[in-house]
DNA sequence: CTTCTAACA
DNA sequence: TGTTAGAA
């Protein structure tokens, strides 16, 4: 599929799919006219990528992550670098944390729907009366 | 009409 | 990141 039609798919803009590219993060094959092509699989892999990169880790990180994203883990380390394992670490902590953060706030949204559908109930109640 | 690259705001 | 230019 052409650039238009992944950007549909994943909702990622033509715009980053291609600074993606730029980044290194998914090298697309390129048509007789130039235009890239993506396989459907790269569907699958923008959307994890857009989580990553949604969740605030640089693309220098996702570029060694993403081939723990494919489906055999068949993860090869070849250079154990200290360094990494130290930035992955924290990544991963500062994940947990907006995690948590999220179903706090997930929790009071849903407690103020059930407070909405209270009152709403009660209107209905005194419109009737 | 869609995409490409490069570059500006 | 959005947008725009001219070209394919």
């Amino acid at each position: 599929m052409r650039i238009g039609e992944l950007s549909k798919e994943t909702g990622v803009p033509p715009r980053m799919l291609r600074y993606y590219e730029e980044q290194g993060l998914i090298t697309p094959q390129r048509l007789d006219n130039g235009y890239r092509d993506y396989g459907d699989y790269l569907v699958d892999r923008v959307n994890k990528i857009r989580g990553l990169v949604d969740s605030g880790i640089p693309s220098r990180i996702i570029i060694d992550i993403l081939p723990c994203l494919d489906k055999p883990q068949t993860i090869v380390v070849r250079d154990a670098d200290p360094e990494l394992r130290d930035t992955l670490v924290k990544e991963r902590d500062r994940m947990s944390q907006k995690i948590d953060f999220l179903v706090q706030n997930r929790d009071a949204i849903t407690q103020y729907i059930e407070a909405l559908d209270a009152a709403m109930s009660d209107a209905r109640v005194a419109e009737a009366s």
